[in-house]
DNA sequence: CAATATATGTCAGTTTGGTTGACATATTTC
DNA sequence: GAAATATGTCAACCAAACTGACATATATTG
């Protein structure tokens, strides 16, 4: 038996193995520390422009899909359309995201990075790149190719 | 040139093609959304328990590592005191936590989780760790260790 | 022993980024 | 012309972080 008893009678736990075996802590707590580091990167520039990473993620995906529609982002960020408004009107009115009227649907708004908007997206991918590139060269070859399958594969609309 | 050049007088970046081979968007995104799917499945079951993520990662750790201080769960959390005060209070008031003084220390609270912060650690982790098992089998053999080495260079401390 | 440092707790106010609900406007579709 | 849709906005609210200030108990140090 791994556990200890003592304590047992104040409703005390202090035996972390039992869970072990069945429940996978180890790629949990992995998955929680990269991830927190992982987006601590951009903070420095952001703090700079004001931003946070609301903003952060905004500029990132209209940076990625240029002419992507209102609704698009609220998809993709999964947010709703009250929380968006706020960091989209400053990151308009700061000139980093500009809004063009649908040509087929005049009711979208199809939004683009500004060149400026796109120098900050690239800024900020930039450190978070590098930390990816250095993780996957120590993690030794054909890490990149497993690393994508598994996290896609966490991802709820993985199809495979 | 991948470029296109229409809306460039009016500042406008249409062009998703220029940082690819510069920038890893990919694992980026992938990252980002894993996270996002997986940092999800515990929501139902902390509704019912009125708690939220930040409470989550409390119990977490807390039953992970019996016995650490408030000191040890800060500098695990990364967040100030007067944050971790009130979700700790309302874990401790609720039962889930409990306080030992510090058997050398007597300033150090020592954490423990109560048998039902176990049950609840337990059952957070559970989907989490079966989204994390379907991935890796998904993702092929070897893909653990891979996966493994990769978020831990992803971290900040990573000596290796 | 007195002074200082440390671990923790708490009060008060602020910020970021999310939520719901209601309603307005322009445009498209039926 | 009526209904549905895409977007915007107002207002209130909430979770979870922040800063700054201060209190208490205990440990360490001169």
């Amino acid at each position: 038996m791994a556990g200890q008893t003592k304590n047992k009678s104040l409703g005390i736990n202090n035996d972390p193995e039992d869970d072990e075996g069945t429940i996978d802590f180890e790629i949990i707590e992995l998955l929680f520390f990269a991830y927190r580091d992982f987006t601590g990167d951009p903070d420095a520039i952001l703090e700079k422009s004001g931003f946070g990473r609301a903003h952060h993620r905004v500029v990132h995906f209209v940076n990625r899909e240029p002419g992507m529609t209102v609704a698009d982002l609220l998809d993709t960020l999964k947010i709703t359309k009250q929380s968006l408004a706020r960091v989209l009107k400053q990151l308009i009115d700061s000139g980093y995201i500009r809004q063009v009227t649908g040509p087929e649907d005049r009711r979208q708004r199809m939004l683009y990075t500004t060149t400026e908007g796109r120098a900050l997206a690239r800024a900020l991918a930039e450190p978070q790149s590098r930390r990816i590139a250095d993780a996957l060269a120590k993690a030794g070859p054909g890490a990149r190719e497993t690393v994508k399958r598994f996290l896609a594969n966490m991802m709820n609309d993985t199809v495979g």
